[in-house]
DNA sequence: TTGTATGCGTTATCAC
DNA sequence: GTGATAACGCATACAA
């Protein structure tokens, strides 16, 4: 069907190598030649193929990135809710995916995307091994044993995991440092006495260390820590903590930090339901800095993650292994950057234009 | 380095044709000869290399999604705002990849995803081409041309495409459907008298046949019809259009259909930072019904489109075409459906469950 | 400067 | 049942 490289010998008269040759840009051809070939190219509409070549040269040409995939189907409350499709964007994994897809293209690479199923992925991860010259693991979309067993055989690059298991390259954020910063502004500054937070999934190292940094920290300016729970990162699960502890407890804490943005807006959305004012009967922050945070009403304090950055050092990371140049850092850590908007109290500041990358 | 079919071979005293046979549960092996080969396999960490087994049977096991890239810098008002780096998360884009990615890895095939600058993305349409066995274009990805030259070789589904240009099937959602009913919502049921548009880019054909749709429904239902101007698709956009008209003309048409969530959350952002209440002095809706749609402040009338479902039926044409099935539809289209919220002027209604997908 | 021949890791078609 | 062996489409070392 498709032309190959024997059609386009054959209709320029030469051998398949000279085709090779002109195609891919080497030098010593005669210009005659090398235009007779890019001329049959040309009428035959000819494409290496990406598979052959790959087979040929030794390598794919492609990235993976493997996801977890958190979309499921969840049972409401008893209110005789129907059944919802969870149909959260993730944004935060979209992000990655830019700037992984940013960072590949820049290098002539190709992107492969997968999502699994929490630890149960190591087919799924085995399998787009066979596919790509390195992959990213975001989270923990594989088990250690699986992220081992494919750092043994391939490059691979570990996003948000809380240090290497085995060759593969750690690439995290500091959660801790601005989370710091963050509790220490709602202590020391609006001195709220108690710090509600609603948690992220356990599976989560992020997740985990951020908490763990605001029970130290909150311990050290003299402020209480409530739990409200762990949510899945997705704003239902926000909503359904609060209106959880609210029926239960009636009140909520002063202040309420959210382990990410998503579960903040859904959060949001139910204390005004609520009729719980935002900052001034409760205070509420959250972690990422996704784009509608800005939008929300009171716009959300926050703490800006560099994703796309991280998704396309990630990639890059990964390609230096390849050619192998680069020192072989094994462990990556990105700051952060605390995002002071209104809902932490402070007062509505004029929106200023902010540098995102 | 990763060990190859020869490894196995070896290691369990058998012809390569046999482990073949047995890593691809083939039958009329003997139950002995698998279980050895299958030891084998697991000792040595086997996987099969796609890339080989690609070129073999023909089939890449691989759907590549083709976007348009619409991130980019852009230099704000004169205002002496800095540069700002466009960071928009194309939420529908992301809807459309989890919907296909969901698909592919069901029917057991990868996912590759590019993004390219609209129009100039000949090179890589066909870098592409020579990597799957399928092709999703996503809006304007590609030229008519390009299209038709792909599609010639292998399956194409174009997205959000007004027609067949060649042989590729057309997959678009109607809009004008909701979008008739929506403005006859304005119009009748609220009587604005004004409807002010704030369009897509007029590449996209979506962008153009849901604002001929509010231009003749507004005449028939008797209102006047004001163009603010046309977006990216990014809130930023949507703020500056708004921005703009505000300093141009001081007021606004009673009710403003945006042409896409996103700049709806943008336009929903620079009213509330003018003191213009909306719904009553400015209704507004949106279009797509993106997550955070619900979640702003009021919540956002808007159309729901199916984007899930629009990419993992992409996909499902794609792997239909290659196994030859299907009755060769040409166009397909899909249905939408108006979301009442209150940001139309409606009252805030009592939170509902809804089925997303 | 160009052509010939081999290998890349599979699958599949033959024989045995 | 199982084992040689020929494709698959390309890159490349080696010849010419």
């Amino acid at each position: 069907m498709a032309p190959t490289i024997y059609d386009v010998a054959r209709r320029a008269g030469v051998s398949i190598a000279t085709v090779s040759r002109a195609v891919n840009n080497h030098d010593g051809l005669r210009p005659q030649t090398r235009a007779r070939v890019l001329a049959a190219v040309e009428e035959l509409g000819y494409t290496p193929d990406a598979t052959a070549r790959g087979l040929s040269s030794g390598s794919r040409g492609t990235v993976g990135l493997l996801f977890i995939n958190r979309a499921r189907e969840a049972l409401l409350d008893a209110n005789d809710r129907a059944w919802e499709t969870e149909h959260e964007a993730l944004l935060f994994d979209h992000d990655v995916t830019r700037g992984a897809l940013r960072c590949a293209q820049l290098e002539g690479y190709a992107l492969l995307i997968a999502s699994v199923d929490s630890m149960s992925s190591s087919p799924a991860a085995k399998e787009m091994l066979g596919r790509v010259d390195g992959i990213v693991v975001v989270d923990r979309a594989v088990s250690a044993e699986t992220l081992a067993w494919l750092s043994r055989r391939k490059p691979v690059v570990a996003l948000a995991w809380e240090r290497p298991i085995a060759d593969e390259t750690v690439l995290r954020i500091d959660n801790r440092d601005s989370m710091t910063e963050l509790v220490m502004h709602l202590v020391r500054l609006h001195r709220y006495p108690q710090l509600g937070i609603i948690g992220g999934p356990l599976t989560s190292s992020d997740a985990i260390d951020r908490l763990a940094c605001v029970h130290e920290v909150a311990r050290l300016g003299g402020a209480e820590v409530v739990e409200l729970g762990h949510g899945d990162y997705s704003a239902a699960s926000g909503s359904r903590l609060v209106e959880s502890w609210l029926v239960a407890n009636g009140a909520l804490p002063r202040a309420v930090m959210c382990m990410n943005d998503q579960m903040a807006t859904g959060v949001l959305a139910t204390l005004e339901q609520n009729s719980i004012a935002v900052p001034e009967q409760c205070a509420l922050t959250g972690f990422d800095d996704i784009l509608v945070s800005r939008y929300l009403r009171p716009a959300l304090t926050t703490i800006r993650q560099p994703a796309e950055e991280l998704g396309s050092l990630a990639v890059m990371t990964i390609l230096e292994a390849l050619h192998e140049q680069g020192g072989t850092a094994r462990e990556i850590v990105l700051r952060t950057e605390v995002v002071i908007r209104a809902s932490c109290g402070c007062a509505p500041q004029q929106q200023q234009p902010q540098r995102v990358l």
